[in-house]
DNA sequence: CTGAAAGCGCTAACAA
DNA sequence: TTGTTAGCGCTTTCAG
């Protein structure tokens, strides 16, 4: 149960703490060859290890930033994830995962908690409108990245946004689905309060408004009528709400005959309450996702969607924040507002009459 | 930049800092309502957070505990993530996610770090034969579970391992098959180098024999010619995989008529695989997977698959490190061994020629 | 080349 | 009811 402390050690190698400390601080030319020999001996066969938070409470520093998302069972997020985690690792650093369900409170617990860790550099993944519950950190030298956000008016000036252009993506894929033929369309979402997911359906109306399609013939589906879980934007079971959206949509009179759903997992679940309804995904009915995450190329049919460039914007994003954490001072925003790309797959095809 | 420290708030508030103390840690009755209505308004004031590094080294104490997965990016982890999260959350624990693609080096990595960071409570997702790599951690006090993985004789006496019955739930699957008439069966895996994945193969072979049929005529697949990313378990890629898989099986001279995939991911992967070669799952070809993720009851089929009850397992999993890292001296080891179910949906049906 | 000493921010006896 | 004090394990001047 007990640690070995670098007294031990130095005990053990008959030297002093100092010595030893420097020897771990990539100071070993500081010493004999022989002395070096002990205390590598010495810690090799204590099996010691420094104790963190001891070295962090007298440095102040630490290689560690944090990471909050809303849910990683979304297999997105799981990704972005991974690549920031990469990213992190190529360069010393660790990076701590924390799961919000872009609850405001929640969000402000886990990083209160990381700040109190010592950690000054946190990529958000949130995209709340006001994020007033996180500024008196960022206040006092919290070093934000907001990601699937972008820039507001009132936002600090230190804090960085990267996002894909939703708005742009959002017309994208409706624009795929006019130029298909359709005009009875349906917008799947769960809550819209956040601000991605409202760029994502302005798109969606100005693609229809573009088309002289009026926006507000529109079907615009945003939640089950109860909600049990308090998971007002489908996070936590994006697919689930995919699925009741198009059970109810396809019950109801003068149904669409396409639908854009405000994420991959979204659409996987509106792809099967389709099917649910004894119905051709891509034949009777299109559907178009947004992400693209690996299954929705594994799909039956594989899945039209809107590609983000995962990959670039977590190194973008740990970039940033190794620069404002290792320098002094925050970096002076520079947000990234990167232009998705519409991939054509199955799931989507020519209108016809239901 | 920098932190407010006990000293200052305690100055503010014109008290000494173990007072302010005394009011942080669960003791405000030791003073006059007045007093603390001043502390608390200069805690409030300026905004303070209490060093947790500094806290830990006084006290020794965390109430973290640490989770080792291969791979959030597959869903079935980042599940069961969300449940372990839940279960701590609901006791005032945290968790620190890491992971760790079942290389040894990485394992053995954040394990350390986790060490190193005053955490004595992992769960090690992984399953790899050997835990020579974490072993001396256990013998200085580190609590383990060891999640996805039985207990081996020559584990430590502390260890405690909870698993699902691989070779019941192996031999679930395969019976199924080959009570639908399945003769020509093939099994998908990536690397068969870990404990709970030689299981399940043991318990394929097992179903065949029982059932009169050679197990070494079965197809057993287990990794692409060249492995680029050194995936070798396909856990970054499992889908990829099972497509490969299926592409190569299906081109070979008397392809499988089923195909039992290592877990949920690699039967989409397989099934995406099958449709590639224009052929239809659950008709002509059936596979089955192992998991029971989100999206197993999405697919178009649907997966059948066999079912593991995430949620207790989890809720086991933290109860136990909560018992030994609370109390003192770890707890022996009660492995749990939990019989999965099977669950028939879509993407299996009856044998028919080819 | 090596050691002594101070102190990072906090908590918990113990004194007052 | 409140304050004083002594470290937790480590790093880092500064002396020897």
């Amino acid at each position: 149960m007990s640690s070995v402390t670098i007294h031990q050690v130095a005990k053990a190698a008959g030297v002093s703490p100092s010595t030893v400390s420097n020897f771990l601080n990539g100071r070993p030319g500081r010493m004999l060859p022989e002395t070096r020999a002990r205390v590598e001996e010495a810690i090799r066969n204590l099996g010691y290890r420094p104790n963190r938070a001891a070295r962090q409470l007298r440095t102040g520093r630490v290689q560690v930033i944090g990471l909050v998302v809303p849910s990683v069972a979304n297999p997105f997020w799981g990704s972005f994830a991974l690549h920031l985690e990469g990213a992190a690792l190529a360069h010393g650093f660790r990076v701590l995962l924390c799961n919000s369900a872009r609850d405001p409170d929640r969000e402000r617990g886990y990083i209160e908690e990381l700040w109190a860790d010592g950690i000054r550099g946190v990529v958000l993944c949130s995209s709340l409108p006001s994020l007033d519950h996180v500024l008196p950190l960022v206040d006092q030298g919290l070093n934000l990245v907001a990601f699937d956000r972008t820039a507001q008016a009132g936002d600090p000036p230190s804090m960085v946004n990267i996002s894909v252009d939703n708005m742009i993506g959002s017309q994208l894929a409706t624009g795929h689905l006019l130029d298909l033929g359709h005009r009875r369309l349906a917008f799947v979402s769960g809550s819209l309060r956040s601000i991605n997911r409202r760029s994502r359906f302005r798109g969606f109306r100005e693609a229809l408004e573009t088309a002289d399609v009026d926006p507000d013939t529109a079907i615009v589906w945003t939640g089950a009528p109860e909600d049990k879980y308090g998971d007002q934007y489908g996070d936590l079971d994006a697919a689930g709400l995919g699925r009741t959206a198009a059970a109810e949509l396809l019950a109801a009179d003068d149904p669409p005959t396409a639908v854009v759903a405000i994420n991959d997992m979204c659409a996987l679940g509106v792809s099967a309450g389709i099917r649910d309804a004894g119905l051709r995904v891509g034949e009777d009915v299109s559907v178009v996702g947004f992400d693209d995450i690996v299954l929705a190329d594994l799909a039956a049919p594989p899945l039209t969607t809107i590609r983000q460039p995962l990959a670039d914007m977590a190194a973008a994003a740990f970039a940033h924040l190794r620069d404002a954490v290792e320098g002094d001072g925050p970096v002076t925003g520079r947000s990234l507002l990167i232009r998705p790309e519409l991939v054509i797959r199955e799931s989507t095809g020519p209108a016809r009459p239901l």
